[in-house]
RNA sequence: GGCCCCUUCGUCUAGUGGUUUAGGACAUCGCCCUUUCACGGCGGCAACACGGGUUCGAAUCCCGUAGGGGUCACCA
């Protein structure tokens, strides 16, 4: 059975990059019949806040990437962590540092020049001192090599000489992400690990633990990073650090994760793929190694041409439990809707129709010449006395045009602003019609 | 700097040795449609980073170079 997970660190938001990891960890489950797991990793206890937990609760909520089973906290873990790690001392395999900051950032300055992994002296000369503080580092092996067959890198030998001896619990006792992480996916029984490429070079690190357990080791897929539209990246700079401020925007959920899919994936046609039952046939090799760049320009396009497709219904429905209309704006909106919607990149665009499709509204126009003055008040006296339907409107109005030897580009925008205060609305006898004799009688007598 | 990864139109990509004058989408430009704004239709511009090989033949395979990215914490 696989098992994902995707483990967010609430020191920060749920941003694109981790919403697109999470998906990832969710397809690919999905797709395999396995589950979908979420742990948080919350072992640094300062820069961890509620906050941002809900945020990334509520951010895989509204995605609906939802775990198959409770979320796990690291936090709790803890205990176990250290276990493992006295284990590993008790073993060999890790050993007590006694090196100060002061002393490891002079070796790192030392190292950095020659190249090499620092080296601490502790490692090969086991002492126990009282009353000093340590840490305990695991002991890389100085020789050979690590092979990872990367399902999305593909096959990548390094050599066991730039493995440096990390870090397993802290001064103060605490287990670094580096063994919290791989003991809990332990526990966990995750069998994929689909993560950002960042985490490319912790595998062979973490690689070593799991090896001195004698534990299974899961199959990786390190994804490929998110870039800005600047080719850096992403970055608060680039906006959105927050995938709910994408909902806010006025982003389909749908789209947005149909974009995040195609980013650095193979789909052959413009599709909104149907990510939630699974149908999607996620295929990890359809990957692309390189890292791409976030165009808002692609998912702005995204995002009308999908409004377009949904059943307006649907959309109504929405517009309602969103916005508090009264009925005589809805069933106008049920007739325009279909001719609006053409308009939008977001839904949430309807907001600046709400007033001139109310009887709130009055105009404000009061700088027509007489010329123009003259067709409104023929225009009047042929709403007063047509019949109401579309078509009568519409002969009776050219017939009127056709007498002044005018055509509809000399009525058509005068009439659009005095009714309805904007330059671009739907077909105009179509908003005449549907807002009624006497509310048109009313804006237009205004002038 | 060490190590690792990447490189097809501005962007996302198709392409896995001949079917390719390198295809599509977004963006952009032009035209058509037109009562406005859109939609839609038609068309244009635009890419295999560079240099060597291998091969009858290379965007596709190999080697360099350049550029980009990642990582090198008692962060995750």
């Amino acid at each position: 059975m696989i098992r994902t997970r995707f483990a967010p660190s609430p020191t920060g938001k749920l941003h694109i990059g981790g919403a697109r990891t999470a998906l990832f960890n969710y397809l690919f489950a999905k797709s395999n019949g396995g589950k979908f797991l979420l742990r948080i990793e919350d072992t640094d206890i300062k820069r961890s806040s509620k906050e941002n937990i809900d945020v990334i609760l509520n951010g895989l909520n509204w995605l609906k990437l939802i775990p198959s089973e409770k979320e796990k906290y690291q936090s709790n873990e803890t205990q176990q962590h250290i276990d493992i790690a006295y284990k590993l001392l008790k073993n060999g395999f890790a050993y007590k540092c006694y090196l100060s900051t002061e002393e490891l950032n002079e070796m790192r300055n030392q190292s950095r020049k020659k190249g090499e992994v620092i080296k601490s002296p502790y490692r090969d000369n086991l002492v126990n001192i009282k009353n000093k503080d340590f840490v305990i580092r695991l002991k890389m092996p100085l020789k050979g090599q690590t092979t990872i067959n990367d399902k999305v890198q593909g096959k990548v030998i390094i050599d066991n000489s730039i493995l440096d001896d990390m870090v397993l619990l802290r001064k103060d006792n605490s287990p670094t992400y580096m063994l919290a992480s791989v003991v809990d996916d332990y526990n966990m029984e995750i069998t994929n690990i689909i993560r950002g490429d960042d985490h490319f070079n912790n595998a062979f690190r973490q690689i070593q633990i799991i090896k001195y357990m004698n534990w299974p080791i899961p199959t990786y897929a390190h994804i490929p990073l998110i870039h800005g539209e600047d080719g850096t990246k992403l970055s608060k700079r680039h906006g959105a650090e927050n995938v709910m401020d994408y909902k806010k925007d006025g982003y389909e959920v749908e789209v947005l994760k149909n974009y995040l899919l195609r980013l650095g994936y193979s789909v052959n046609d413009d599709k909104i793929y149907d990510l939630e039952n699974n149908t999607f046939n996620f295929k990890l090799d359809k990957i692309n190694k390189s890292p791409s760049r976030f165009d808002l320009k692609k998912l702005s396009n995204m995002n009308a041409l999908y409004l377009r497709t949904q059943p307006l219904n649907n959309l109504l429905n929405r517009i309602k439990t969103k916005f508090n209309l009264n009925e005589e704006i809805l069933d106008r909106l049920d007739f325009l809707l279909p001719d609006l919607i053409q308009r939008y990149t977001y839904l949430n665009e309807i907001e600046n129709d709400f007033l001139w499709l109310s009887n709130d509204f009055t105009n404000n126009v009061s700088d027509l010449n007489q010329e123009n003055l003259n067709l409104v008040f023929e225009v009047l006296s042929i709403l007063k006395s047509t019949e109401w339907n579309l078509i009568e409107l519409k002969e009776n109005i050219e017939k009127c045009l056709v007498e002044n030897n005018l055509k509809m580009k000399d009525l058509g925008p005068i009439l659009r602003i005095v009714l309805t205060g904007k330059t671009n609305t739907p077909d105009i006898f179509k908003v005449i019609f549907i807002i009624g004799r006497n509310e048109c009688i009313k804006r237009l007598t205004k002038v």
